[in-house]
DNA sequence: AGTTGGACCTGACTGC
DNA sequence: TGCAGTCAGGTCCAAC
C-alpha cells in the first residue's frame, strides 16, 4: 500500500512527466474522494487554469505545486489503493477512476482508488504546513529535523506500543504497516514495547533503521505486497516486496534467524509481524 | 493530551 | 456454483 517509499516514487515519476503543463479542467467522477472539500467544484476552482511548477510530497500525499496570479496546490492522499497514472486522453476509463485533471498537452492525470480510502484535495499557496490536510504532521523522516533528539522528546509522552507510534502522522510523517514492521525488525525491537520505555541506544538504532529502511525501499521503487495493487505511475508494481523480513511473513521462517514470524494483533484487526528471536 | 475502538470501503479469500 | 463471513489498512471520529 502506498506510504512514503511509494508516494515518493509516484511524486519523482509524475514531475518529469507533467511539469509544465496546465490543468485545463478536473473531473470528480467519484464525488467521495474529494470529501476535503465542499464540492468537486471548490477543488476545480483552485485548480483550473494553473501550470504545473513542480511536484512535492508531504508523507504519503503526493503534491503538485501549480502556479499562476493566485497558487495553489494539489493535494493527493492515495489511502490504501489510490493510483497516478498519466494517460493520452482516448484511454478507456478504469472502472475504479476518481478524479481525471485534463492537461494542456492533451494528457491526462488519473487518479484511480479502488477502495476509496484516498482522495484529492487543493489549498490556496504553497506553504505545505499550513494546510489543515498536514496540520500536527510530524517531521519528515528523511530531513535533517528528524533526529534521535526528537524521537526522545516525541516518544517521552508515549505509553502506547511502539508500532502504532511510529505510524502516528503527528510523530513521524509517511510511516503505514508495511514499513513500521520492517523498521522495527531492521531495528532488533519488538513491535510491542512501549513506546516511552525505549533507551536512548534504542532510539538511535530504531532512527537509523528509519532512514535505511525508507531510503531503501524508494531505491527499489516501493513495495507491491501480496494483496496489494500498488503500482507506479508507468504501472509497475515495486521491488521492495522481495526484501520485506517480516510484514506478511507469519509463520514463515525469519530470514536471519530461521524463526517462525510471529503475528500479534494490533487495532483494528491489524497485525503487528516479527521475529520473536531478532526482536527484543 | 494520549489511548482505544469502530467506521468507512471493496476485492480476495475461506468455509460450508 | 454460490453466498455469507472475514480480512486488509489510512484516516477520522468518539469515548474514556
Amino acid at each position: 500500500m502506498p506510504e512514503l517509499p511509494e508516494a515518493e516514487t509516484i511524486r519523482r515519476q509524475l514531475e518529469p512527466e507533467v511539469q509544465g503543463e496546465t490543468i485545463r479542467r478536473v473531473r470528480v467522477l467519484i464525488p467521495r474522494i474529494a470529501r476535503a472539500h465542499p464540492s468537486p467544484r471548490a477543488l476545480s476552482r483552485l485548480v483550473t487554469g494553473r501550470r504545473i511548477a513542480r511536484a512535492g510530497r508531504r508523507g504519503k500525499a503526493v503534491l503538485l505545486f501549480l502556479n499562476s496570479e493566485k497558487p495553489s496546490t494539489l493535494i493527493i492522499r492515495l489511502g490504501m489503493t489510490g493510483l497516478v497514472r498519466v494517460t493520452p486522453p482516448d484511454e478507456p476509463l478504469d472502472k475504479h477512476t476518481a478524479a481525471v485533471f485534463d492537461l494542456s498537452d492533451g494528457r491526462q492525470i488519473r487518479f484511480m482508488d479502488q477502495r476509496q480510502f484516498g482522495g484529492v484535495s487543493a489549498r490556496p499557496g504553497h506553504d505545505v504546513d499550513a494546510m489543515p490536510e498536514f496540520k500536527g504532521y510530524g517531521p519528515e523522516p528523511l530531513s535533517d529535523e528528524f533526529t534521535p533528539d526528537y524521537l526522545e522528546r516525541a516518544f517521552a509522552r508515549r505509553s502506547a506500543q511502539l508500532e502504532p507510534v511510529l505510524m502516528d502522522q503527528k510523530v513521524i510523517a509517511g510511516i503505514g504497516k508495511i514499513y513500521a514492521d520492517e523498521i522495527c525488525f531492521r531495528a532488533g525491537l519488538r513491535p510491542t514495547r512501549r513506546a516511552n520505555g525505549l533507551t536512548g541506544p534504542m532510539r538511535r538504532r530504531l532512527w537509523q533503521a528509519t532512514r535505511e529502511v525508507l531510503t531503501e525501499a524508494i531505491e527499489h521503487r516501493g513495495s507491491t505486497a501480496n494483496d496489494d495493487n500498488y503500482r507506479d505511475v508507468y504501472g509497475m508494481p515495486g521491488e521492495f516486496q522481495n526484501r520485506l523480513f517480516v510484514y506478511q511473513r507469519t509463520g514463515q521462517p525469519c530470514r536471519v534467524c530461521g524463526t517462525p514470524i510471529k503475528r500479534t494483533p494490533m487495532r483494528g484487526g491489524r497485525g503487528m509481524h516479527w521475529c520473536p528471536k531478532c526482536q527484543k
